[in-house]
DNA sequence: TCTTTTTATTGATTTTTATCAATGTTATTT
DNA sequence: AAATAACATTGATAAAAATCAATAAAAAGA
């Protein structure tokens, strides 16, 4: 149990025995079924979540009920609206499972006295958010400054399981196009 | 000397007269005139840089020249290339002056030995990657789920400071449009 | 297995945005 | 103060992307 996420963590900050045990205590682990919020818009978000095995995502709804995915969360990924877990807000996102999955759960009580007590879980939550934000940070020079061909040939090479594993219309979304623009954008690719 | 720094460093994390002192001798003043660089691409980025004064602007030139601003940074913010900063490769990005600008560099060798040496600087270095994240995701939101109005209109209500005080161009940029599509996106604003 | 739902593609049309060009204005520099 | 450079706006046209609609294929459910 919470195998990947002790590796993860072990790989970025190497952890005695009794740090595992005492980290443990504080975790909690949770079944998603496909289709299955893990936290709706509205609510306020409760958890980070670690992903053991499955794929989620995370987006926002606008008025004409078009989905927004802000990010898509695989195996050893992070998935949270963090600005509502931090602040207590009502979340502006929805979380859900693209596919059955197996969470690890960490509650806002359990994340303060983590970063409290063990100075090497601080350095673990350092670490993820800047790898966020580096990853998020590509992401946005790309929207800015690529064509959309470049952009879709990059999120391919970056990201080939997502690719595999999420329906064209979710990337499209991921992407901020119609699914019929990606088609087109996909055809042109393949012509090359 | 270095007053909005520790300002901002004690309301994050309150710091004795000690660990300020200890900090102290880590940071290096510079002073930038405008339009002179702090980071051209290519080259490694050496520092993360605190903002005492002024503005700048971290970008990305495409194959046409075209700019493409990824950041802004006033008084109170910090500005660098932290991808090239953390692993040592070239940057993908230039840092410029848009006004004099006064600045409190970092070195690398100074963040890594503060974090070891001072949790509070691994706190602090903490909240500002996870705040530069979370305005980050809002802004990608938006760039995905919003009109060109809306982001606009979001965009001055955010930083009414910047508009004041950047070319709009430079606004534009940031955007992800040209010059002339945000001073058409401007005029159907007014006429509301 | 059969039915239903989800997904992807393609075409025609409209809307949005970029590009090119010209003009006036405001800042900077000399 | 005059000259130059940087900036913002506007119009005409081209290019890109969204929308609407129809169809086909694939996956999921009964």
């Amino acid at each position: 149990m919470y195998e990947l996420f002790f590796n993860n963590l072990n790989k970025k900050v190497p952890l005695t025995g009794e740090e595992e045990e005492e980290i443990k205590r504080y975790l909690t682990p949770k079944k998603l079924r496909k289709k299955q919020y893990l936290l709706q818009e509205g609510d306020p978000c409760k958890y980070i979540a670690f992903i053991e095995k499955g794929a989620l995502k995370a987006y926002s709804v606008d008025d004409k009920g078009n989905e927004h995915i802000i990010q898509f969360g695989l195996e050893g990924w992070i998935i949270s609206d963090l600005y509502s877990f931090l602040t207590g807000e009502p979340a502006t996102y929805n979380i859900d499972a693209i596919e059955d999955a197996e969470l690890v759960l960490i509650s806002k009580s359990a994340h303060e006295e983590l970063l409290q007590k063990i100075p090497k879980y601080e350095t673990f939550t350092r670490l993820n958010i800047t790898g966020a934000y580096l990853a998020m940070q590509k992401r946005l020079t790309s929207i800015i400054g690529s064509s959309l061909e470049e952009r879709y040939t990059n999120f391919t090479a970056l990201y080939p399981n997502i690719v595999q594993r999420v329906p064209q219309h979710m990337i499209a979304s991921y992407m901020g196009l119609t699914p019929e623009t990606l088609s087109r954008v996909r055809q042109k690719i393949i012509r090359k």
